[in-house]
DNA sequence: CTTACATATTCGTTAACGCGAATATGTACT
DNA sequence: AGTACATATTCGCGTTAACGAATATGTAAG
């Protein structure tokens, strides 16, 4: 349980739980979105997938993330209690709405050009 | 919200937490139901303290926390999911166990002779 | 096989955390 | 004032975490 929180504890992994709660999208999104350095990503997955919180998908040259809801239901309602409270944050709302142009822009902007478009769930 | 994370990714203070949702408690309970150095145990409510989580009330010599419910909804139903999933782990039943034995015997050990009973809230 | 691109990992540094030991503060009692 | 007790804080240390920079891996295309 402290592991859970140990991975919660940092806004930029808290910002990437927040795009994959949308569905399973691949890492050149979440370095347009966040604007952040790809190495710092990268190893905010890593931690992430080490944490059992997320898991990865390879095609081809991408690599796709996806929330892997937590074993226990308990830990299951924390998470999702979580992830509905992330959505009140206006920083995170920003992301949100980026994720949503990304994906439905009739062009990608060059930084994205070519990779494949995250598979966003109905949005409630 | 990083800060309510941080706060809670830590055994000791989880511990702490599941002890102060049953009531307000004073630390020398903590520290006999612990088992941990005093000092630890002053740091890390120091540290709730500082996180907004709980509130200490001075009584004599005693010091009392109790858990101070977050200002967001949100934030608060994540709290007590928290608390809740805390009470499926062993070591937060014995650690209740304890202070049930503690709050009702007879005669409190040596340890925590003269301290005052934590008032806890009836139990579901 | 080389190049190009997406992603992952390593390295070195800096900052934060948790702990034990020691000490300080605050309160009650005499 | 002086002692006893409950609690808080400080100090020094080893461990861990995050970051930028650099480099490595894996895959597709020519």
């Amino acid at each position: 349980m402290e592991q859970l929180f140990e991975a919660l504890a940092d806004r930029t992994r808290l910002r990437l739980l927040n795009l994959i709660g949308q569905g399973e999208i691949c890492v050149c999104f979440f370095t347009a979105i966040l604007r952040a350095p790809q190495p710092t990503i990268s190893r905010h997955l890593a931690y992430l997938r080490k944490s059992g919180l997320v898991e990865a998908r390879r095609d081809g040259k991408w690599m796709h993330y996806s929330l892997r809801p937590p074993a226990g239901e308990g830990a299951a309602r924390v998470l999702s209690a979580v992830l509905k409270e992330l959505r009140e944050d206006p920083e995170m709302q920003k992301d949100l709405a980026l994720l949503q142009k990304a994906c439905c822009a009739a062009r990608l902007p060059r930084a994205l050009a070519g990779a494949p478009r995250p598979a966003l769930k109905e949005t409630r």
